[in-house]
DNA sequence: TCTACGATCTATAGTTACTATAGATACAAG
DNA sequence: CTTGTATCTATAGTAACTATAGATCGTAGA
């Protein structure tokens, strides 16, 4: 049970996960990564429990999840008798911010969209899109002229 | 001529155009705002142009655009006579990215569902989330156990 | 006129989630 | 033994602010 692929230094973590070094580093500085065993050197070796949780962190990041998100799941992940609606509760939650988010933005594209479709491409001074920036200022002329 | 809403403080601004004090003192900071001229007392004072640009920052920021986006269109807002291809530039691009971000986000929705989908409701160590979140570390286990 | 209170001033640190840099060691090959 | 790569630490930078500390200003009442 000698396995080939214990104890690997931080490079070869990083090309193995595809997460670069400093960012492998920040997690421990961070607490996400427990701080791994050390060469006599001084070089972290990380084992496969390093792997998987390193796994785990990154596919939280890629949907979304935030720092304080991943510490609440790896911590529930490490108590496998407790009940799993905590876990469940910040897919919710973490469901409903990107709910949040596409409205938004949605609300955000069709304002950008008509803004863009009034512009007739002349100088500057005519420009709509300008004009509909300057909105806020609701008439009082042009935003140069300061000091 | 002689207007009641010349030169107003820092404080009369923000609670006019709702920007918060450190973000106008901000905004002064990263060149946005053109510092105002002072009372004898060292306080800022600002007038209708000055009011003009901030509710144009507001609203570029309203809209998404990042500071280097509003930079631009501002110093193009500057100058009148110019083409207004530019300030249409700017504004297509950020639709794309607007764009990206949104099919980014359903398609994170889409995993995020699929994935509460699947939960059953009972404990952690058989749950379906947890286990998806871990997937990276194709069957290398659970994520305790270091050091 | 003195004092008290609120508003403003500056400068600095904190936020999120990293990335980049500088300078010092360590390890491996020739 | 030297060279070159990899790693180490600590610090600063990114976006776009927000919050804090401590000093000063302006004004209103006693």
């Amino acid at each position: 049970m000698t396995a080939a692929t214990v104890d690997v230094t931080i490079g070869q973590l990083a090309s193995e996960t595809g997460c670069k070094i400093p960012t492998i580093r920040y997690y421990e500085q961070i607490g996400l990564l427990p701080p791994p065993p050390r060469s006599a050197g001084n070089t972290r070796l990380y084992g496969p429990a390093h792997r998987a949780r390193l796994g785990f962190i990154q596919h939280c990041r890629e949907l979304g999840f935030s720092q304080r998100s991943i510490r609440d799941l790896l911590d529930l992940a490490d108590q496998p008798d407790r009940p799993c609606e905590a876990v469940d509760q910040i897919a919710r939650s973490h469901l409903e911010d990107v709910n949040r988010r596409i409205a938004q933005l949605a609300a955000l594209k069709v304002e950008l969209e008509r803004m863009i479709g009034i512009c007739r491409g002349g100088q500057i001074a005519d420009c709509r899109i300008i004009e509909t920036l300057a909105d806020h200022a609701h008439g009082q002329g042009t935003t140069g002229d300061h000091r």
